[in-house]
DNA sequence: CGCTTGATTGATGCCATTCAACATGGGTGG
DNA sequence: CCACCCATGTTGAATGGCATCAATCAAGCG
């Protein structure tokens, strides 16, 4: 087993992220989608005035298993992952957050998993303390946290689920026919996926090299075409449907 | 792979759980423990208003996966088990919930995992409707119910570690650990465990054989010893621990 | 062009599943 | 109380899927 292609910069975070200049909350992308869409006008902006925004570049880790929970963040642009590690180095990604996501721990002493950019993105940072604080006194936040938590804890034990039970070729499928759903594909049916074979055997919980085989095997079944490195063209829907439940 | 030891009772709830009499909050359990413990003495009665008491059997199913998500509920006394199952029958359980735990999807439409009795068990049943009405109102219950979701979120996402990327071997460890911290051994130092070979099978994601045949090996290891079915006594606690993290 | 990085393919071995037989032990009725 | 039974657990042998190790291929890039 292994982990890899992240283990590069690992600064600590004031230093090292970028702070954007600028920043106006009515013309936040995210703003319709993240938590503080309920908020009044007037709170949002006490709420920004508590946050900064940040970059990062993909391979950066945010937060740390373990650490003291210093920080929780809105994802404003890009992709990042959330990991667990054992002892001897093992790592299994426990979920994967896009643009207006959560992140962080709120109202807890311990960040449970790691946090690092898969691309590069933009975060709306704030301090825990200041941000429980402000929460306790903004129920239409704590509710919207509410219903976002509770999104995840169910997408999490669905994940268990193909982590559990599911063979590789049908924990291939199932990611394929996830990401089909989650991305556009361009006028020729080309999904231009945003993770590396071994991202994506992290996130299986199977090698890299068995991510491959078995699309090499989806492909030459006609189920699926793949097109250079991050190309793939989902080809009979059907089919990768029905390996998905029983390879 | 299989599913087993709960097929049997599954008529819908209204008719099967015999409801209880004489329920009074002053004198629950798990007043201090559940969501309704920041309640104050009339907005629990209020919500001790909206739901009832029920008793449940081992094996018997509350809830259903994909079903109308009708209810939500108190765990007052026993164990029950969260699993959702592919479409050829393999089922994973993905929670196992205690006495004081919380149960169902409050603010959805769904009940994403099945709910299923372990022991005998004691709920306080709220119908769905009312309970998110009555939560929306009360900002004390939400903020304790985001804290439990945010805590089982944890849970579930370093359970997911042990699926994706430990052995046989580390399962067990791990589970038989966390045994140890959860349950109370007698004077002999002897643990009763409260599941089957095969519910503990279904919780590792692994079969009952190889339950066994860890079992065995750890004693034949003299890590652990079994007395009869549900037995077991942690001798090596430290080595234990390291099995749990590198087999 | 060599060098690097990511992806594919092949050979081999191990671990967990599968299928099957056997043991145990708690419960029931004679 | 014993014989019997059925559910549960254990053990054995064979299979197969996935990991591991390692070589090869394909793209970028200085």
């Amino acid at each position: 087993m292994n982990m890899q292609f992240d283990m590069a910069q690992n600064a600590a975070l004031p230093t090292m992220v970028r702070p954007c200049v600028g920043h106006n909350c009515e013309r936040c992308d995210v703003r319709d989608r993240a938590i503080c869409a309920d908020l009044s006008a007037s709170d949002r902006d006490a709420l920004s005035r508590i946050g900064r925004r940040v970059s990062l570049k993909a391979g950066q880790t945010v937060m740390w298993e373990g650490d003291d929970n210093m920080v929780v963040a809105n994802v404003v642009e890009g992709t990042l992952k959330l990991a667990t590690s054992t002892g001897d180095g093992r790592e299994q990604i426990v979920g994967v957050v896009y643009a207006s996501d959560f992140i962080g721990r709120p109202f807890g002493a311990r960040t449970p998993h790691s946090v690092t950019a898969l691309t590069d993105a933009r975060l709306c940072l704030f301090p825990r303390g200041a941000f429980d604080g402000f929460a306790r006194d903004h129920a239409e936040l704590q509710h919207r946290l509410l219903q976002r938590t509770l999104d995840d804890l169910d997408r999490t034990r669905a994940w268990m689920l193909l982590l559990g039970r599911k063979t590789a070729r049908e924990k291939v499928a199932t990611f394929l026919l996830d990401m089909g759903r989650r991305l556009r594909a361009d006028r020729d049916g080309v999904i231009d996926l945003p993770l590396s074979r071994q991202q994506i055997a992290d996130i299986l919980g199977i090698t890299i090299e068995t991510v491959s085989r078995q699309m090499t095997e989806l492909k030459r079944g006609g189920t699926i075409d793949l097109i250079g490195r991050r190309g793939v063209r989902l080809v009979d829907m059907a089919e990768l449907e029905a390996l998905a439940e029983a390879g």
